[in-house]
DNA sequence: AAACCGTGGAC
DNA sequence: TGTCCAAGGTT
């Protein structure tokens, strides 16, 4: 029925990717991972710098954590990149640096789930296997206008099992990407391009006028607005005495996993206050405030966070292991999220600005 | 099952 | 301006 003419639309108007037609299932893995959960626009510089940088599985293998991370700094769920090289060194060491091929092997390496080993294998291998993603799952719910909540358990054993009744035979991988790219072009969210889709005939949803209110979604939690305060203390390492700002490394599980920040924590209110309390127990770090830098509001998926930056000054030594100076220059080569970034960057032009508005007057003198 | 995991663009 | 959500996976 709908696939063949989905098929014949995806002809003309499939979107030209960077990893398509790549039929190296290396790329294509690489590029289903960048894009789980993000847009394809964001996707491609980074792909393109990631092919350049690590080629091939075994490259990518080799790598170090920080190298990989630093390449996708600024693509979030940073999870992925770790997983991505944890998954090259496992296939390496037990396939001989090659994917294998079938879906219950995919679905073993770490960072790969139910949609991305059936898009790998339909996408790179050509094998008949249905897929679920955002779009299908939307274009499905319309088409059939599945009226059980998509993102359910029922809901979504219903849509995987319309994504196996509807795969055409020896095209799947043509056919999942047609229904992606349909989702992702016409069959839209909110205001779905419906008098321009080649299934309208075939949409109960669209039949029936429903096709806004379809996909049926589950009611999202609300979420929380917490206030952290970060300490960024200034010293000079090196010979000459360059300056440097003390980093700490987060730990590898969990929101930023690995990434670099300042030295900082959750607080409840009057942040300078809270601040030095917070570093001595988190740090064993102590410091005194010295003043108010600068106010990052940032809204990450389940909560919202306002950031208050302070210049500190260190009374004692710390021995914490994850605590590390880091000078200015060599800044970018560790790995942060967006809000350290943002501190990071401005720290390096107020220091910056310092130091040579004190040059241009030495020099006067 | 529900919570957790980033960022940026569209409206 | 706040809300939604985008080629999901893990715990």
């Amino acid at each position: 029925m709908f696939p063949s003419l989905l098929l014949r639309w995806y002809k003309k108007h499939a979107r030209t990717l960077p990893w398509r037609g790549h039929h190296d299932a290396y790329a294509v893995w690489v590029s289903e991972i960048m894009l789980q959960q993000t847009r394809v626009e964001a996707v491609i510089p980074y792909f393109e710098r990631w092919m350049d940088r690590f080629p091939s599985v075994r490259a990518l293998a080799e790598a170090s954590e920080q190298d990989v991370l630093n390449l996708w700094e600024g693509l979030g769920y940073y999870s992925r990149a770790r997983n991505l090289h944890k998954a090259a060194r496992v296939i390496m060491d037990e396939f001989g640096g090659q994917l294998p091929r079938s879906v219950e092997a995919l679905r073993k390496l770490p960072g790969i789930g139910r949609y991305t080993a059936a898009a790998i294998a339909s996408m790179a291998f050509g094998l008949d296997e249905p897929t679920l993603d955002g779009n299908i799952r939307r274009v499905y719910a319309r088409i059939f206008n599945v009226d059980v909540p998509a993102d359910s358990t029922a809901g979504e054993k219903l849509l995987w099992q319309i994504a196996a009744e509807n795969l055409p035979r020896g095209k799947a991988g043509d056919y999942n990407q047609a229904l992606m790219d349909l989702g992702a072009m016409v069959c839209l969210p909110k205001n779905p391009r419906c008098e321009s889709c080649p299934l309208k005939i075939h949409c109960t949803a669209f039949q029936l006028g429903v096709q806004e209110s379809r996909p049926i979604l589950k009611p999202k939690a609300e979420i929380p607005h917490h206030i952290n305060a970060a300490a960024i203390l200034v010293g000079r390492i090196g010979n000459p005495p360059i300056h440097a700002v003390l980093l700490n490394q987060r730990p590898s599980r969990g929101l930023l996993g690995g990434m670099w920040e300042f030295p900082s924590g959750q607080i409840q209110i009057a942040p300078a206050k809270s601040l030095p309390k917070i570093l001595k127990e988190s740090y064993s770090l102590n410091i005194r405030v010295s003043e108010e830098l600068m106010v990052v509001h940032h809204a990450y998926t389940h909560f919202r966070v306002t950031v208050h930056a302070f210049r500190c000054e260190l009374l004692s030594k710390s021995k914490n292991e994850f605590l590390k100076w880091v000078k200015l220059s060599e800044l970018d080569d560790y790995p942060m999220g967006k809000v350290d970034r943002q501190i990071a960057q401005k720290i390096k032009h107020q220091l910056e600005s310092q130091s040579s508005t004190l040059g241009k007057s030495r020099v006067r003198k």
